[in-house]
RNA sequence: GGAGAAGUACCCAAGUAGGUCGAAGGGGACGGUUUGCUAAACCGUUAGUUCGAGCAAUCGGAGCCAGGGUUCGAAUCCCUGCUUCUCCGCCA
């Protein structure tokens, strides 16, 4: 969400923002909405600050014995159109809040132009694609193959978009969140938590999930609850309505999770294995800073999840996420790419964001730098460190062999009791 | 799931036969006196927040878990919800 009074001063700056993004919208419409509302405010703020002082005189009179019958009709009409008019101040406060929430946050200048993932900017590349000496297969091949994969089971028990990963498929993609984990928190200095996998309502507005993109989630019948999309929710929304110290910032988080997501629109896309799926496993790195520190941190941020490529030696590059494929949330987004060669291409692994104060102030989260300041909004970011059924994916591509066996990355085998490879 | 109790400011806590209560008191924090320094003692300050009007000083509205309701008027009465605690049941 962004900042009201900012819009009211500076229309042209969210003009120009929404202009990029192709996004249609009434601005002068709102602006009237508001000026309004801010009309009634001030007509029964009048009115009700006469109640309060007339209300007053009913004990006095009372007490001092007086008559207070013709004083109370008239604080009766006074008071119903004090109702009157909040009502009509509740309505259009819910239509300001509800456009609010469905106006998209406003790039960050470097953002570049585009309107699909084809015209994302290469930042970076780290690593080089591998050449086979053989016919490289595809993971789910790979996986059915070594019986680490079962989608049909998954099929037959829940649907379409799961899977069951089985023996050293599951210990793998164990292995892959422990190592993780342990990177972020041992070496980048994250806090880990373990949130819960389902939030209420207000926390996935608090993202930003929701309003707009309801269809996107899985709601959990007979409750307001939603399964996760991705940890960054809980992780974020942990510090909702509240003010944290300058002191304790960046506030840094990693947290496992389960994802869940509907996919709509993404029907006959991926359908094959482990890249699209309903549930898949995710590590995610959340921050809390200044304002100030926030686009540092976003580079810190990205190169922490960087690094879990780099230790698995696994090809990638990073890309600047372009205008039209930028999302509603953030303010700029660095993807991780990493090479899959069934793809013949470079997949997202990763994607790292910083979406300035346009989560803070949906969710409430504020910083103070001392007590004497007034609190202002935090800067939230997030980014995977990195998707696990992902990761799982791209080594048994890029590490499969002629004979059709996986070898085990080396950062991995600790965590698979030094198993070296996996094979039939 | 059943039965009870509770949710007041940074923390603890008083406050219901509805009316100068946006709220006693204590702790803490901050400032001061004292002091070589610290502690103690004493004095003082302490609604933070949010919305609106105004160039500003300042003024006004809202806020006692949340949302509704009753009333001229609600921290106080009624309803709904959420959370916490205790007991019982069940369960990993």
């Amino acid at each position: 969400m962004l900042d009201l009074k900012s819009i009211r001063n500076n229309p042209d700056l969210l003009r120009k923002a929404l202009e990029k993004r192709k996004e249609n919208f009434d601005i002068e419409n709102f602006l009237k909405l508001d000026e309004s509302r801010r009309e009634l405010l001030l007509k029964v703020e009048q009115l009700k600050n006469k109640q309060n002082v007339d209300s007053k005189l009913i004990p006095q009179y009372k007490k001092e014995g007086k008559e207070t019958s013709s004083l109370m009709e008239e604080m009766k009409v006074l008071s119903d159109e004090i109702k009157g008019l909040d009502l009509k101040v509740r309505d259009i406060d819910e239509e300001i809040e509800r456009i609010m929430l469905t106006i998209p946050n406003i790039p960050n200048d470097s953002v570049p132009p585009g309107e699909t993932d084809d015209d994302n900017v290469e930042i970076r590349k780290w690593g080089q694609p591998k050449a086979f000496d053989f016919d490289p297969k595809a993971h789910w091949e790979i996986g059915e193959n070594l019986n680490i994969l079962d989608f049909s089971a998954a099929a037959k028990v829940t649907g379409a978009r799961f899977t069951f990963y089985k023996g050293l498929g599951a210990r793998l993609e164990r292995a892959l969140m422990n190592f993780m984990l342990d990177l972020h928190v041992d070496k980048h200095g994250y806090t880990e938590v373990f949130p819960p996998f389902m939030v209420h309502r207000n926390s996935m507005v608090g993202t930003g999930q929701l309003p707009k993109f309801e269809e996107d989630s899985f709601k959990v019948s007979g409750t307001d609850y939603f399964l996760v999309p991705t940890a960054e929710v809980p992780v974020t929304n942990m510090y909702r309505e509240q003010i944290l110290d300058e002191k304790d910032l960046p506030i840094k988080h990693v947290a496992y999770s389960a994802c869940f997501r509907a996919e709509a629109g993404a029907a006959g896309r991926d359908t094959r294995g482990l890249i699209r799926q309903h549930q898949f496993n995710k590590v995610e790195l959340v921050k809390f800073t200044t304002p100030e520190s926030s686009y540092e941190e976003l580079e810190k941020l990205t190169r922490d999840a960087e690094e879990v490529l780099q230790i698995l030696e696994i090809p990638y590059r990073v890309v600047k996420i372009c205008i039209g494929d930028l999302g509603f949330t953030a303010a700029l987004k660095y993807d991780l790419e990493v090479w899959m060669p069934s793809y013949n291409r470079y997949v997202e692994i990763s994607s790292c964001s910083n979406f300035e104060s346009f989560q803070a102030r949906r969710a409430g989260i504020r910083f103070r730098k001392t007590m004497k300041d007034k609190p202002e909004f935090i800067h939230t970011l997030n980014g995977s460190g990195v998707a696990i059924g992902r990761a799982t994916a791209c080594i048994l591509e890029n590490y499969q062999q002629k004979d059709g066996s996986v070898k085990i990355p080396e950062a991995l085998k600790k965590y698979l009791n030094g198993i070296d490879e996996i094979k039939a």
